[in-house]
DNA sequence: AGAGGCACTGTACGGATATACAGTTCCCTC
DNA sequence: GAGGGAACTGTATATCCGTACAGTGCCTCT
């Protein structure tokens, strides 16, 4: 059964209690806290918050309030995004191929995630690209590797960037020659790429700024 | 100043009660623990860990001890060393320059940590080597690359092994014909070694498992 | 219209708890 | 050999704290 309003805003006070004073309260400290006049008030609440299963009351000892695993499922709102925050703090979503037209860190689109925190690189990496082909071998780029992203339109002359042409993600190294940009590969088998940007439009998605081979269980030995 | 062995076991009570019971205990448990028969045992030792400022207590509240940051100080050693493992667990050490002679994990050859866990690549990796030189180029292997590296004496031909000859730590494709093993770079301007196994010795450090490229701070993009 | 859950007020009390005071023993130091 | 800290015993007490009992007002079912 689920909790009333009420008792999510006490379950909150136990969390932030014990984590802060690193006691649970009192019956006393609840009614002080929510500016209740009877000591029942805070009693109800704990009787109907152990009959929900997510705390435990043990009978006699005082403070004697246990939030159970179960009561993470209650977290509040603004805790829970807090917290999925953390969690995706330290890992990177991992883009494959990219769907016509989607924003590239659109759901179809992020493969996976990887237990990589982003600031693993510098500037901060917000993504993975899986590299297809071999156009920047040269470079040291292979096919599958994948490629850190941080995400942003500005880049300058001569940087690695990833960049979307007509719905394709490519990487390349950006040259700039006043309206006129190329993407140059980094293997004689390909030919640059020239945009004339005063006709067509070139969308930088991010730059390179760090390469993963064979992370995170593709084997790279066999 | 440090405290003494029983003040410790009390301090280690304390950090037990909290982890495992949720609250810390009272006078009367930690009596109960130690078996003593005045709870004046209980508060001496309290307010000497208090005077010595690991704890704080908090004066009439029930239950009202606190244990502070330092109290890790002072943690016993078997606790110390499950910690110190843990974090290692989630961390790989950087190899840079190798010295004559010296084991390849020794510390004078750790430069540092990257907070990288060893299972990010499979098979795991041991520790990450700084590569010098252009000689696997072909391979996508570049100078200032990290190389993840599976320890192990074991390796078949055509892996990219981690070898040492003569002092000397150096990453090649290996290929073994018969007696003879070479090892072979990826770079045309590179020639290979030929080492001949019944005069010779050849030293396996381990196989490549994975690369990772401006990871860690040092910058990709400028 | 009655039952029941939720969210409280108000009072009371016994046992749990912190804590003061007065000692003892042992060991270390000056 | 006096002093002092560590590690306790033993007793006492004010107050903290959990908890029972008796209500009230409001809302939602059925």
């Amino acid at each position: 059964m689920d909790l009333t309003p009420r008792q999510a805003e006490i379950l909150d006070f136990l969390r932030r209690h014990r984590d802060e004073q690193g006691v649970p309260p009192t019956r006393a400290e609840i009614v002080a806290a929510f500016g209740f006049r009877s000591p029942t008030a805070a009693e109800d609440h704990l009787r109907a918050l152990e009959r929900k299963g997510v705390i435990e009351l043990r009978p006699g000892a005082s403070r004697g309030i246990r939030l159970l695993e179960r009561a993470d499922e209650y977290l509040s709102e603004a805790v829970q995004l807090a917290r999925r925050e953390a969690a995706n703090e330290a890992s990177l979503p991992l883009v494959g191929r990219v769907a016509a037209g989607a924003p590239i860190l659109s759901d179809p689109n992020v493969e996976t995630r990887i237990p990589l925190a982003g600031d693993f690189f510098r500037p901060r990496a917000h993504f993975l690209l899986r590299v297809q082909g071999e156009s920047m071998r040269d470079a040291g780029i292979l096919d599958g590797d994948l490629l850190a992203v941080h995400q942003t339109p500005e880049a300058r002359s001569g940087q690695t960037v990833v960049a979307r042409l007509e719905d394709e993600i490519t990487v390349k190294t950006l040259r700039l020659k006043g309206a006129i940009a190329e993407l140059l590969p980094a293997n004689p088998d390909f030919s640059p790429i020239v945009v004339d940007l005063s006709r067509e439009s070139l969308v930088i998605e991010g730059l390179a700024v760090g390469l993963i081979r064979g992370g995170f269980g593709s084997p790279l030995v066999r």
